[in-house]
RNA sequence: GGCGCUUUCGUCUAGCGGCUAGGACACAUGCCUCUCACGCAUGGAACACGGGUUCGAUUCCCGUAGGCGCUACCA
């Protein structure tokens, strides 16, 4: 087999938001794509008429453009291998059946669901399978004659795969290495749905992946079980040559509890399992995001990647650059990985450290306007830049910590412990000749206050920072008691200085 | 029930026949220090169980048990 260009897709069907182990797959199959130097497709599978979601395709796209992660080619995005929409290329699907039904290897059934499920309800995990064929109403079991009339007389049908019986299908997985499953234990899967005259996922799905010269399938552990199917399918096309490399990515389970991550864990434990804040237009339901929720996607990137792989070595913290320098998909882990939602926090927290005061600044500017406070560009730089370091993980986590910057602790009360522990009948005096000190400032940089503060504080033998602080800020929080003050001028702090005298004694 | 996948600290994981079983999150303690933090240091904490193979198994094989998934005219 000649050396192809690596492609891979990322086909979620556009039936609701994009949910977070769906944005990991996605973001393996970028990796891999970016490390070979292949192409990314985004192709939506709406092959489920019954469940399509208005807005969910429009979602998805705005999730991954926030994520930074782009596609090459597919539904908005162009290429020369469309439609990238399964609805949109019934034809093909039909033009590819036929093929299956003219080689023998597919056939016609006329059972309606109504009398599927009454042979489920008669025989005990019943199977349409080569056992029980012959019993149902097929092109197998009927008359040409019959079967004619039946189609000509309006009756609806299905088109199965006829799997033959007895025979082991091997699937080479790129993380798992060679699972084996006899084609017994395989039904005869629909192929075609007589219903919306689509196919189903497992028809269009290897259409689309040998049409889209598609070279390697990274997909969600789900999936593993039916791979054997997927093979025999390429093998009954003749494309067995051609066929892709698969993967099975282990699953995203809850962080509690059994079973896999699902959106009410998020509601229940307090995370967000989609990438954007989610307006469920049937329900009306809102579901957070992790956008809203102050993550930034550098981190949710970074954290989802190490959910079931490692560079192998001590590195945690990488820039897109480097997992796809680093990403290796035969290391990714074979079993489920619990939604670690507390550790997701502290990639955050590290990449709010990364950045530039500049970068976080308007983040942070939204949530003071929001607590009605109106403040220059500069001022919510230099605030960031004290407090960053400070014990959050959300820019929203620096509002409670900081609010002195912008209301005088008279307003909101001071903290009685930290005032009884900091504050006694000499205090006022020393903080009487602190702003004395002060006061005969002109230049009230860090610098300059440093000097003047510290020339007094050793002629004179005082430790005046915490009950400075007391006056300032009212709590034992807070930066350094020089930057704090030249922060807020010198005409506040001597304000705030006095009033704590008044007010404290 | 059937079939498949899977199993190292509470969690994410490193390990690919011989190690005091390593790191990170979380937790605890200490140091630093004008507070809170950051940072640094330290601590507790794991090879599911039973058989083999081998001089020697966390590592290889087979069972058992647990976990996960699939078992639709859904993907």
């Amino acid at each position: 087999m000649a050396e192809r260009k690596v492609r891979v897709r990322f086909a979620p069907s556009p039936t609701g938001a994009l949910h977070i182990g769906g944005v990991r797959t996605a973001l393996y199959n970028y990796l891999f794509a970016r490390q070979h130097g292949g192409e990314f497709i985004f192709r939506i599978e709406d092959t489920d008429s019954n469940r399509f979601v208005p807005g969910a395709e429009e979602y998805i796209i705005e999730s991954f453009k926030w994520l930074g992660i782009h596609f090459d080619e597919g539904v908005s995005f162009g290429g020369e291998h469309g439609p990238y929409r399964q609805s949109e290329r019934r034809d093909i699907y039909k033009k590819y059946v036929q093929q299956l039904l003219d080689a023998g290897k597919a056939y016609i059934a006329f059972d309606t669901p109504e009398e599927l499920d009454a042979k489920r309800a008669d025989i005990q995990n019943f199977q349409y399978d080569a056992s029980t064929r012959l019993m149902m109403r097929n092109s197998l079991s009927l008359s040409q004659e019959e079967v004619k009339s039946l189609i000509d007389s309006g009756h609806q049908y299905v088109v199965r795969f006829k799997i033959e019986p007895g025979e082991d299908v091997c699937v080479h997985d790129m993380i798992r290495g060679d699972v084996v499953i006899n084609s017994s234990i395989l039904d005869d899967k629909v192929l075609y749905k007589s219903a919306d005259e689509l196919p189903t996922y497992h028809l269009a799905n290897i259409v689309d992946d040998h049409l889209m010269e598609v070279t390697h399938v990274i997909r969600g552990e789900e999936w593993l079980p039916s791979a054997p199917l997927h093979v025999l399918l390429y093998r009954a096309f003749g494309w067995e040559d051609t066929m892709p490399s698969f993967a099975h990515l282990p699953l995203l389970l809850k962080p509690d509890g059994k079973g896999k991550l699902s959106k009410r864990d998020g509601d229940r434990l307090g995370f967000p399992v989609f990438p954007l804040e989610w307006h469920d237009p049937k329900s009306g339901e809102v579901s957070s995001g992790y956008r809203e929720s102050g993550y930034l996607p550098e981190a949710v990137l970074n954290f989802l990647a190490l959910l079931g792989w490692n560079p192998g070595t001590e590195q945690e913290i990488m820039s897109l650059d480097e997992m796809i320098r680093l990403f290796d998909i035969t290391k990714c882990s074979k079993a489920g990985a619990r939604f670690d939602y507390v550790k997701g926090m502290w990639f955050n927290k590290e990449y709010i450290l990364l950045k530039d005061n500049k970068e976080l600044a308007p983040a942070f500017d939204e949530i003071l306007r929001a607590n009605g406070i109106g403040a220059s560009m500069e001022q919510v730089e230099a605030v960031v830049g004290m407090m960053k370091m400070k014990k959050i993980n959300f820019i929203k986590d620096l509002w409670p910590l900081c609010d002195f910057f912008f209301i005088a602790p008279e307003n909101y009360t001071y903290d009685d412990k930290f005032v009884r522990k900091n504050w006694n009948e000499t205090t006022s005096a020393d903080m009487k000749e602190l702003a004395g000190v002060l006061s005969a400032l002109d230049d009230f940089s860090v610098e300059s206050q440093q000097k003047a503060v510290e020339k007094w504080v050793e002629t004179t033998g005082k430790k005046p920072w915490n009950p400075w602080r007391v006056a300032l800020v009212g709590t034992g929080k807070g930066p350094d008691m020089y930057e704090l003050s030249a922060f807020l001028g010198k005409e506040e702090t001597l304000r705030r200085i006095n009033k704590a005298i008044e007010i404290l004694k």
